[in-house]
DNA sequence: TTCCTAAGAGAACGGCCGTTCTCTAGGGTA
DNA sequence: TACCCTAGAGAACGGCCGTTCTCTTAGGAA
């Protein structure tokens, strides 16, 4: 086993104990042996936990946001669909076992305050979300897609923490109906204000 | 100083903290030196840090839902308008120095699968919470205040997150356009349900 | 004043955690 | 075979944390 393979093992181990249980309650000795990784490697492969916990973020980033516009992109054709097609995506995850919220949010609230780095991880990530809602809400509204994508921004979250808290029942076909209410909203005050002008 | 007002001190103080670092990054200690109260009578005021923890958030859960129902009743006389207050008090809110976001989302996502407790107490306020909404879309749109409530209820997740991971700017704002959006297709769902029968 | 109670201060204890160090064993090379 | 290098296992270390215990001190009752 190499220095490659023993950092992606250490990483998956990682993942799997600081989502399901935090950050500061799972200790390098639990990732240690769920990893079957050596104490001496993984502290070669990651100088420190702090390093390893923003690995552990900077990938699930990556991973996350690459299934969502994998979905969206193989499930719509049209720009108001891909927007849809977000919440069923999120109903999907919801549905995993294990699911548990955002890893982002639970970071950021047991340590946004004490670690720079986590705080700095969760903003990013947030921001590139937005940034893909912006880019599928000028689609679907032109010339609204910034103010619309701030909105619909709230229900993917608030869709995400209700799920987390309460189960998975409802989050997602409400965040759904939500984002079509406000499509349609955004979609009538675009065709106002073309018939003003 | 007797017990009552010991219980209080030490209560005030870790409601500063907890809210401030997290659960886990506050020690006893930290708040033993806080509160001024010794060790010996902290413990037989709350007999573990579970209990303190726990006596934290029902207090936050109290304060925080009678702040919000108290500034709603004061600010609106319609329910229209009681529903869109919800959101200029969480725009104060955010202004408010030390702002971090909602208490039991932060707990919730530090030890809510760990502490059935902690995960018991967030369930419980945000069944509070969605109650409440119920009862005020109801007022607002009679017959479809539980679709309603739920997606406010997002709304509302999703700002506090927001404005506690982006900073407080217009995450309330936003949240307020949201659910005016979702007040008026409620109510053309309704007269147009009112038309068909 | 003397005794008793209770409270505060903080030491002590057991345990865990992140990180480093040591020791041992094995495999490649001469 | 003899040597060296490396890696793994896990002990060791320093530090923190929740909780309990001890010692001292002050105040009230007789």
């Amino acid at each position: 086993m190499d220095d490659e393979e023993a950092s992606q093992r250490v990483l998956d181990a990682a993942e799997a104990l600081f989502y399901e249980r935090g950050l500061q309650s799972v200790g390098i000795d639990d990732i240690r042996s769920a990893s079957g990784v050596s104490l001496k490697r993984l502290y070669r492969c990651f100088h420190s936990k702090q390093e390893l916990v923003t690995a552990y973020l900077d990938r699930t980033d990556r991973r996350w946001r690459a299934a969502l516009a994998d979905y969206v992109r193989s499930a719509a054709d049209h720009p108001r669909d891909a927007i849809l097609a977000v919440f069923d995506w999120l109903g999907l995850w919801f549905a995993e076992p294990g699911f548990r919220g955002c890893a982002f949010i639970n970071a950021h609230g047991e340590l946004g305050e004490v670690s720079p780095a986590v705080a700095a991880a969760t903003r990013r990530h947030k921001e590139a979300l937005l940034a893909y809602l912006t880019q599928l809400a000028e689609q679907a509204v032109p010339g609204a897609g910034r103010a619309l994508a701030n909105q619909l921004l709230l229900v993917v979250e608030g869709s995400i923490v209700t799920a987390a808290v309460h189960g998975a029942s409802g989050a997602a076909s409400a965040g759904r109906a939500a984002a079509a209410a406000l499509l349609d909203a955004a979609e009538m005050s675009r065709t106002a204000r073309l018939h003003r002008d």
